[in-house]
DNA sequence: TTGAAAGCGCTAACAA
DNA sequence: TTGTTAGCGCTTTCAA
């Protein structure tokens, strides 16, 4: 596979920089003719400096290509100005979209962003807590992918922390949710109002709050009109192959769905994807209806109707609850539940 | 918009935890009965340290909750065993596969990505050069935003780093790119086979490789054609919303192109918003084929005709050479082009 | 095999 | 306003 793809490979020589010494803060005293302590009130704006000397100094620095040593001045510091963002899917655009809101709010006030994709993995989401904890980041905002999930010792070591998308069993933290639960029922009862009389659902694994509450509102809605709860549920990993299978197993069953709520979009490019190597028609032969308004969810034939959850704003929320947090450890802890909204195209239009 | 989204917010009470003071090497000592120097080692799986010890010691390490210092070892290690990806937008699909690329061989052998968005910006290349450099990281992987990166700053401090998708201009490093070129030159010349007489294209800003090479491929196919080179292209951001103005303002040419080539996937969803708002029928009034075959490729109407990029094995590929350069610096630079497959579909089959 | 001690580069308390 | 100096927590000589 690999050495399919590789159709060229080509060595040049080599321009090492050998013993390039980094500066350091004595460097730039040096360089400038004033203290080390000088150095660093002047390259970090302290007010008490004289400016002609700052500027002095901030030529030296400049002069020297002078770069902070990041790990000696948090170790010093005892803090980094980074937050870690760790989600649980890089390739789901719901959580991109998050990223954006996050990194847009913490650049505002001068925190880098580092991203982790847990990958809907408890054990990675794990590893990243513990490189976030050595790193001694001043704080982590986390979309959990189970209900294991070991943020506990982030609370016992006192590094701030907010969770985004899906609640911490038990943990009384910052929150920032969307009320999907609602979003679900409605989107289910659009479907019964359009007339489809199978309705099934695919949903997330269990212990995952977005796929139980997805779940429970399907459920709210078929109990609202009085339909006996079918055989029409499927559960799986958040993940396009998964739903994929669980399509194709609803398909197979004898009295298969005539309509889909599908619990997001990554899921919904494997049940099209089924839908159309089974020949059965979306949006003819069974309506859909699925989380996440994706980029291409208005493009694909026929257009999908979705639940379009406020991501950026949710990211964004979060950041600022991550800041106030590590400003002021004693505050209450929030619950931020946002809206979601329901989106009808065609794929849930009744012929 | 915000308030209109916020449909809940609770308060709650707060469990702070006040005085966590944080377990050092000094702690663990104290309590295993050693000194720091033996935490150290045994902690770090040296061999030359009493296997009894050793156990008591991590016995002691485990009832503390001790995790080690981040800054501090980095700080005497002179390196962190941390690589950076800074890639040029996380919402495209082709980045995120090389991210996944590059995460599953970086932690094979112990190393963690952080991932940063450099949003196709220079400023926000540089900024996260810039923290890269500062943290120390052990090595950087980026795909260039334009031909003013600085990337310079990392060769002259001795940091590793690859280039992917994308070269850098006049820099002698390793870098792991596409033949796009050729990819470019085969889907016109696909085209042009299919019978469409006006082939446009659509790319990214000049300076950008990637961008520069598709448009090269386009015109070699159409001088091999013996096609007059026709007023049918145009350049944006990599961008949506930039594909979606030049798809507008193609269609509203006197001669419109009867097919177009798009750069990359991001471009398709603004090009094909274009044309469904113009009442254009993609595949039938306008043939198309676009470069990344990203997962919705062929769920839309019709299914779009792609050039598949080898995305995870760019990341897998780039990971390993940096792995390779931080080991020795000494090494020559590589450069490694993998080839990318056109994939037909029916946005290009002719009616 | 283990311990004592130095020092990575920075910032902040204290002195001048 | 500036300089001197201690020390953040770790790893790693060097000695025992």
């Amino acid at each position: 596979m690999t050495d399919l793809w590789v159709i060229h490979y080509s060595t040049g020589y080599c321009s090492v920089r050998k013993g390039a010494r980094v500066p350091t803060v004595s460097d730039v005293a040096a360089r400038a003719g004033v203290s080390t302590a000088t150095v660093s009130r002047a390259l970090n704006g302290k007010p008490t400096v004289d400016p002609d000397l700052a500027a002095r100094v901030r030529q030296a620095a400049d002069d020297l290509g002078y770069q902070p040593n990041g790990p000696a001045r948090n170790l010093r510091r005892q803090e980094a100005a980074v937050v870690a963002l760790i989600i649980s899917d890089v390739e789901n655009p719901f959580f991109t979209a998050i990223a954006r809101g996050v990194e847009d709010v913490a650049h505002e006030v001068g925190y880098s962003v580092v991203l982790c994709n847990s990958d809907e993995s408890v054990e990675k989401e794990n590893r990243y807590l513990d490189i976030a904890i050595q790193e001694r980041v001043a704080g982590v905002i986390l979309s959990p992918s189970g209900p294991t999930s070991t943020v506990a010792k982030l609370a016992s070591r006192g590094t701030a922390y907010v969770a985004v998308d899906r609640p911490l069993p038990g943990q009384d933290s910052d929150v920032v949710l969307v009320d999907t639960r609602l979003a679900a029922r409605e989107a289910t009862a659009h479907l019964i109002a359009q007339g489809y009389e199978r309705v099934g659902c695919i949903t997330g694994p269990a212990g995952v709050r977005t796929a139980d509450d997805r779940l429970a509102g399907y459920r709210d809605a078929l109990k609202a009109a009085r339909r006996r709860t079918p055989k029409l549920v499927r559960r799986t990993e958040y993940k396009a192959a998964g739903a994929h299978r669980a399509a194709l197993d609803l398909l197979a069953q004898p009295e298969s769905p005539d309509a889909l709520l599908i619990a997001n979009s990554v899921m919904a490019v494997g049940v099209l994807q089924a839908l159309q190597e089974q020949g059965v028609r979306a949006g003819r032969d069974v309506g859909l209806v699925t989380f996440d308004d994706a980029p291409w969810a208005a493009l694909v034939d026929p257009p999908l109707s979705v639940v379009a959850q406020p991501a950026y704003e949710i990211g964004a929320v979060a950041a600022r609850l991550l800041l106030a947090r590590i400003a002021d450890a004693t505050r209450p802890p929030t619950a931020t539940t946002l809206g979601a909204r329901l989106t009808k195209r065609a794929s849930s239009r009744r012929h």
